[in-house]
DNA sequence: CACCTTTTCTGGAATCATTCAAGAATATGC
DNA sequence: GCATATTCTTGAATGATTCCAGAAAAGGTG
């Protein structure tokens, strides 16, 4: 992962300056990706001892401007936050329990991009999301929804 | 338009009682697609006098769970809703006045749902979110950001 | 057609994620 | 080392959405 090789130069590099929640906050999405900002601000105040919950929506916000960060945000579920990756990957969200996995485009590097290029608009990206089950979730509703359990007959 | 050809069938259909927010809701997204809970609340307000927003709230829960309504939610603007309609299209968003428009998807019916079947998921939809411009923002915006009036030599 | 049960609507308050504001602390260039 | 611009802290505000309990209305039934 050349991401995570060197976050102060990454920072450096984006005219940011270096400082210890970001650092911190860069070091928790390496570990955790599509991580929420509970989860972040969480996980950064175990590494430092305290950070404000403004000082996590700051970063993030300034890591996300400079492009070191993506925030995804799939309906119905709060804003998440993973390293850029060069790649175009998209992601796939789990309809009971919310977890989120990388996918890869079918369709190559630049999936999706030729819409039918209507009304007008001049479109820079394609956001993909894949609506699903999870494996968990999958294998504990076997097959329709049922909360009998297993010995009544 | 079949869908709205005869709305109180296709609440009857769908098990739901016919009442006056239901039906004036199902209207107003007939004439506005991808219209917010504001504005269908103040065009519904325009039609009925009265209507709590939670009576909006909930008859958008209602139309949504049984199908006649779409839910959409591009990141960073509140809900969106629209009428059903059968074809699986996808939505191009402007990123500087969060205009949203239709798109078919340049793969035909079933777009890009091929996704590498990835982390065991089991996908059952695939939302493309095309962000972009729309023509009035363009048009605003010539090159570079300028707000300078045409006649400005 | 009147009645009864179920579902829906009203009004008000609560919740969650996110943002705003003003001052204190800190990183960086000279 | 110091000055200054940027970043972090604390505390409160906002906006969308949901929860709650009671009043009203819809639709099937006798």
């Amino acid at each position: 992962m050349p991401m995570l090789t060197d976050p102060v130069a990454h920072l450096r590099d984006a005219g940011l300056r270096v400082t210890r929640p970001r650092l911190a906050v860069i070091e928790v999405l390496g570990r955790q990706p599509h991580a929420d900002v509970d989860s972040i601000s969480d996980a950064a105040r175990a590494e430092l001892g305290t950070v404000s919950t403004q000082a996590i929506y700051d970063v993030l916000k300034a890591l996300t401007a400079v492009g070191l960060v993506r925030r995804i945000e799939p309906a119905g579920s709060p804003a998440r936050f993973e390293l850029r990756v060069g790649d175009n990957h998209h992601h796939v969200v789990c309809r009971s329990c919310g977890a989120i996995a990388d996918v890869d485009c079918a369709h190559g590097s630049a999936p999706c991009l030729t819409a039918s290029n209507d009304h007008g608009f001049s479109i820079d990206e394609a956001e993909v999301t894949y609506w699903g089950t999870c494996p968990d979730c999958s294998a504990s509703t076997t097959s329709t929804v049922r909360q009998i359990p297993e010995g009544t007959p």
